[in-house]
DNA sequence: CGGATGACAGATATTGAAATCTGTCATCCG
DNA sequence: CGGATGACAGATTTCAATATCTGTCATCCG
């Protein structure tokens, strides 16, 4: 036994461990509760079942990125200086995570292919927040508010256009020389078609 | 005997019936060879490999949509014009592709996995004529000389932000509902980036 | 009594032997 | 003589038997 009471945050825990170790493919729930010192059927009181478990710790692992930047969408001061921050942010975030530890990225990537309302919350969030600094953009008159739509609008249109620096589907190339130059360049053609 | 004499192109032709018929992972050479009512060897004569046999077919496959926009590129008139055309044509044009036969889009989005080489010709190709449209754009005056890098950076940074409408990783999300609408975004957010 | 257990059935994954495929080349044919 | 052939070796894939895993639940324990 590793500690006392059986929580969810302590499966969750145990779960990024295995994953880590043996990676989605290998990974079984039998694994998670040998880490924890308990027979299978424990961690399915908590978790009714395996997709379920893995739902919840790629939100977890999601969840730490949308914390980080919210702290930039919901500061006050310029909007056009945030977005930049916002963006470079979004792109350095998943930049480290993928090439700190690029089995564990990898094992991710995995994971969001398979649980997908997951992966649109997450979404969600983001441009929920990208939506909040045009927003602030068009108040402060620095962004156009004609011809774009809505801020939401906006924002998704934003956040499409960046892709290829957020999605793991691209993860390869981040770490390709030229891949920061390149992403400047897709940001600063963003910032100039919002500017009023 | 299909036909008198064993050329490229009509191994190639019947590669590509194959693949439609069997898929990427079961399409074999002997196959080709039974359609053209030849041994395997014959074909080996033409190509030195499977491998090399697949970037032909695939790079075939390619040309076709790149000769289509070639016309727009090299188009007189209004570059800003131009430049709308050309995106959206090239969306269509996948778009296309993906709806009408998904089957061997699938084909050829795995064979454009294996072969790298000749997918980084076909990007090459398209950003050579999307700078060629900026370009023109810059010389007219309708867009922006300063603070975006030459035509070719430009032309890169178009592509990159506009890659959810091309790439065929995102070919699930052309046929939503509301596809063309974000497309429409992304378009005239990055049109209204170039301008002067 | 609330929570943990482990035996179990059906689903999924692994494994290794057999079948098929790739790529070569000595031989053949017109 | 130029081009096609098919037998062949080594690499890859298929398939079926075997092993492991998921999810349930009757039972047990503090």
């Amino acid at each position: 036994m590793v500690s006392d009471a059986l929580t969810p945050e302590r499966i969750l825990e145990a779960t990024e461990d295995v994953l880590r170790r043996y990676g989605p493919a290998k990974a079984t729930v039998v694994d998670v509760a040998r880490v924890l010192g308990v027979s299978h059927g424990s961690v399915y009181r908590h978790f009714r079942t395996k997709a379920a478990l893995r739902e919840a710790v790629t939100q977890r692992w999601l969840n730490r990125t949308s914390e980080k930047l919210a702290s930039i969408a919901e500061d006050s001061g310029s909007a056009e200086e945030r977005l930049g921050r916002w963006l470079t942010g979004l792109f350095e975030a998943k930049r480290h995570k993928a090439g700190d530890d690029p089995e564990l990225f990898a094992t991710y990537s995995v994971l969001t292919g398979d649980t997908n309302t997951v992966v649109d919350r997450h979404i969600d969030d983001l441009t929920g927040q990208l939506a909040r600094i045009i927003e602030d953009g068009r108040t402060q008159g620095v962004f156009s508010s004609d011809s774009l739509g809505s801020p939401a609008e906006t924002a998704a249109a934003v956040f499409s256009a960046t892709a290829r620096f957020h999605d793991p589907a691209y993860a390869a190339e981040w770490s390709k020389p030229g891949a920061e130059q390149d992403f400047a360049a897709v940001r600063a053609l963003i910032v100039r078609g919002l500017r009023a």
